[in-house]
DNA sequence: AGTCGCACTCGGACGC
DNA sequence: TGCGTCCGAGTGCGAC
């Protein structure tokens, strides 16, 4: 489940592996997956003939950029990007092949099918969904205590399910939107309105210091994720609170709690997590 | 305008 | 053991 930490690394992988390959031909196996242009067939075209030249990152989507185009590509679950040579067998789960004119393949994998690409011309990609409406990076200027405290001041939902939404920032999925969580020492149910300065400054804070210290890592490998090369992340180590229903608290050694915010899992300190 | 529920998808976990 | 059912992930969209 890829969020900010993942992907990042992701892009960096990718990017040694593509940039300066140029794609002879593009072949897609499940059309549904390209969410623009409309026709799976006008994606395929448009790219044929294009050198890859950088990959870049918004929140959780990965950028593809060549000589015209923005190629905006989200893995969601499971999606995963590697290099092959022509010859080596492809599996069913294989749903969108970049060919490149050296012999070498950008597959695009994705057991869960869950996975979007949208096509843009390049400077165009911020204009219109998927991006346009993304919140500030967690890493930017532009994200500061007050801009969270003045997007959780706005809405009446509990602080976790503001915090998913990319609007406040981008980045944060359901493993560190809890681990966030717990670090700052907030409950998630927490009415995001509710939140006083010095906990908005903890949050802050503990968003930034948690996604740093994940893309550090390499990200974290719960059940399948690898980067670009195949190596899994090593941040899973660090987790204080995701996955680990029923067991010790690293902190205070209660017992672990998980209830479910916004329709989302959600584990948490009952002690450490004041509501 | 803010919020909510649902669709998308299917391997794996769970229950009988 | 086998079968059916549910869960979970992030986003966009329609509905209220």
């Amino acid at each position: 489940m890829p969020e900010l930490p993942e992907v990042e690394t992701v892009r960096k992988t990718l990017k040694e592996l593509v940039t300066g390959k140029e794609i002879g031909q593009v072949s897609i196996h499940w059309p549904k997956m390209i969410k623009q242009p409309g026709e799976a067939e006008q994606f395929a075209d448009a790219l044929a003939g294009q050198t890859i030249l950088d990959v870049g990152r918004r929140g959780k989507f990965l950028i593809i950029y060549t000589d015209d185009y923005a190629l905006v590509s989200h893995l969601r679950m499971e999606g995963k990007y590697a290099l092959y040579s022509k010859e080596e067998d492809k599996d069913k789960h294989t749903h969108v092949i970049f060919h490149f004119t050296d012999g070498s393949e950008l597959r695009y994998r994705d057991v869960r099918k869950f996975g979007t690409m949208h096509l843009f011309a390049k400077g165009e990609e911020f204009a219109s969904l998927p991006l346009s409406q993304l919140g500030p990076e967690p890493f930017s200027e532009e994200f500061t205590p007050q801009f969270l405290q003045q997007r959780l001041a706005g809405t009446n939902r509990a602080v976790k399910t503001a915090l998913l939404d990319q609007k406040a920032v981008v980045g944060l999925g359901n493993i560190y939107v809890d681990e966030a969580l717990f670090r700052a020492g907030i409950h998630p149910e927490r009415l995001a309105s509710s939140l006083s300065d010095d906990e908005i400054g903890r949050l802050h804070k503990e968003i930034v210091a948690t996604l740093s210290e994940a893309v550090e890592k390499g990200g974290s490998t719960i059940r399948s994720y690898v980067n670009s090369q195949g190596q899994i992340g090593m941040f899973q180590l660090e987790l204080f609170v995701y996955g680990r229903k029923g067991e010790a608290c690293k902190t205070c050694g209660s017992t672990l709690e998980r209830i479910i915010v916004g329709g989302r899992g959600t584990v948490f300190c009952p002690v450490c997590q004041v509501k």
